[in-house]
DNA sequence: TTTTGAGTTGTTCGA
DNA sequence: GTCGAACAACTCAAA
């Protein structure tokens, strides 16, 4: 392998949750300055602890999808797997890339990286450049009065509201002009990413496609339809009227700025304001995990360090599994099993009857959240469960338990979400399907769900696995003060 | 500096 | 069934 010479400028564009055309700023940057551009996509090995299971099925078709459209631009992506600090500048050395294009990350693995890769481009008379795309706001531009980080949701939001200063969005290049030699790179199917022995994708490959015309078609549906009723809508699970736009995002299929801009395009109707809000929520998540590396970790209150998780392997699992015997919970466990993600009011349910009624650490949660999930994002996903244990988002108030039963009675009202993943419930009444076991003494046997055979009785009591967790928070609180 | 008002998403109890 | 109050006290952020 020798160094090509090439005579015009050449620059790198380092794709990694970016992995779009239409308003990218690092392609958009290397445009400007390069007349060649070399895109690439390093994957870390082995993968940094965020990406899990879910998250490589979802990456290969994203990959696949961006492969497809920058081939239609005259590019092509290339792919390698190892240290971005040794392979990005072997590749600026090898395609004489002056510069090297990213989005920034908020993960604290891709800024140590970032900085490996700064300083290796570097020792080599190259740049690397990092753009702002993840989210709508820069996170170093968001300060309280006194130049403090802020800690609660509503003032950082009224905050963004009052700048509202997000970057017009950049259009989709007509043509992306390569070298005409290019490095070699790894075929996609080599890398794996698939579950083959045994391939429990079946339901993510019915349920999504990712890619970034995908994401738009879904962006598009949305804001013409269950946007509009977003704010009721969100809460029923049963019904199909969230935006499913969260793995897009997450690979930044499509762009945050972008969405924002035809969201205010629109006169703001209650739904499409509950919905700015919580692109507004997932940019704060980005915005404490860059000022609070450790909050995957750590809970923000030192205090909840010493809280007495319990050890409990049994539940765990059967909460995973979906066997707590909990409805509305194992039908969570299962909609998150079968198809990579879960109604966010189920999320929320699910992680409080983990969290407080069986008192196991929420980091437990989280992993496995971050395993499962296919939109799963460090930042959104420490920040909720820390928000959902009392460890420090927000003013949580310890008392607020989420009662699995009433929660079901409320917004699966008709019991379609339960009857859907928990099909050995389907011929329970309604008014007992949330708790089968307050159910008559003839009604179980006669649905075809005797008593903790086909389905589990609770593994918890839930009157006294709220009261467990008030006393156990209140003392922690008491202790601390 | 001190003060003041407020804090995503809840539950239970009693009138 | 519906409604308001209590849950307890702290921290945040702005004035």
């Amino acid at each position: 392998m020798c160094p090509m010479s090439t005579s015009s400028r050449t620059a790198i564009v380092w794709f990694r949750r970016d992995l779009r055309l239409l308003d990218n700023p690092a392609l958009h940057a290397a445009l400007k300055t390069a007349a060649s551009i070399v895109p690439v996509f390093v994957l870390p090995n082995p993968p940094h602890g965020d990406l899990g299971s879910a998250s490589l099925w979802w990456l290969h078709g994203s990959l696949a999808a961006l492969q497809t459209s920058l081939a239609a631009k005259g590019a092509r992506l290339i792919l390698r797997r190892g240290d971005p600090a040794q392979l990005l500048p072997e590749l600026a050395a090898h395609t004489n890339a002056d510069s090297v294009h990213a989005g920034i990350c908020p993960e604290p693995a891709w800024r140590a990286a970032d900085a490996s890769v700064a300083a290796a481009l570097s020792n080599a008379g190259r740049t690397l450049h990092l753009h702002h795309s993840l989210t709508l706001f820069d996170p170093d531009a968001i300060k309280t009065r006194s130049g403090g980080v802020y800690g609660m949701y509503t003032p950082y939001a009224n905050a963004v509201r009052a700048i509202d200063a997000t970057a017009p969005p950049v259009p989709e290049p007509d043509h992306i002009p390569c070298p005409q030699r290019m490095p070699a790179g790894d075929s996609l199917a080599a890398w794996k990413l698939l579950p083959t022995h045994p391939d429990w994708a079946a339901g993510l490959r019915q349920t999504w496609t990712p890619g970034e015309a995908a994401a738009r078609a879904r962006a598009r549906i949305f804001l013409r339809g269950a946007a509009l009723h977003y704010e009721s809508g969100r809460n029923l699970p049963g019904h199909d009227l969230t935006s499913r736009l969260s793995p897009h995002l997450r690979w930044g299929e499509l762009s945050v700025r972008a969405l924002w801009k035809a969201l205010h395009r629109h006169a703001q109707n209650p739904g499409e304001k509950t919905f700015a809000n919580e692109l507004i929520w997932r940019d704060f998540a980005a915005y404490l995990l860059w000022h609070h590396p450790d909050l995957a970790t750590r809970p923000l209150r030192p205090e909840f360090e010493n809280l007495p998780w319990r050890n409990d392997q049994a539940g765990l699992r059967a909460w995973q599994q979906g066997r707590t015997g909990i409805p509305i919970v194992d039908a969570g466990m299962r909609q998150l099993w079968q198809t990579g993600w879960m109604h966010n009011r189920v999320r929320m349910v699910v992680a409080s009857f983990l969290v407080k009624h069986l008192l196991i650490d929420w980091r437990a949660g989280a992993a496995w959240f971050m395993d499962t999930l296919v939109d799963a994002d460090l930042a959104a996903n420490s920040m909720n469960w820390q928000w959902v244990a009392g460890t420090g988002i927000d003013s949580q108030p310890f008392f607020r338990v989420f009662n699995p039963v009433s929660q079901g009675e409320k917004f699966d009202t008709d019991g379609a979400y339960v009857r859907r993943f928990v099909p050995e419930l389907d011929h329970l009444p309604d008014k007992c399907l949330h708790a089968p076991w307050t159910a008559p003494a003839q009604i179980l046997p006669q649905a075809g769900v005797p008593p903790g055979q086909t389905y589990p009785a609770p593994i918890v009591d839930l009157a006294a696995g709220r009261e467990r967790a008030l006393a156990t928070w209140k003392s922690t609180v008491r202790v601390a003060a």
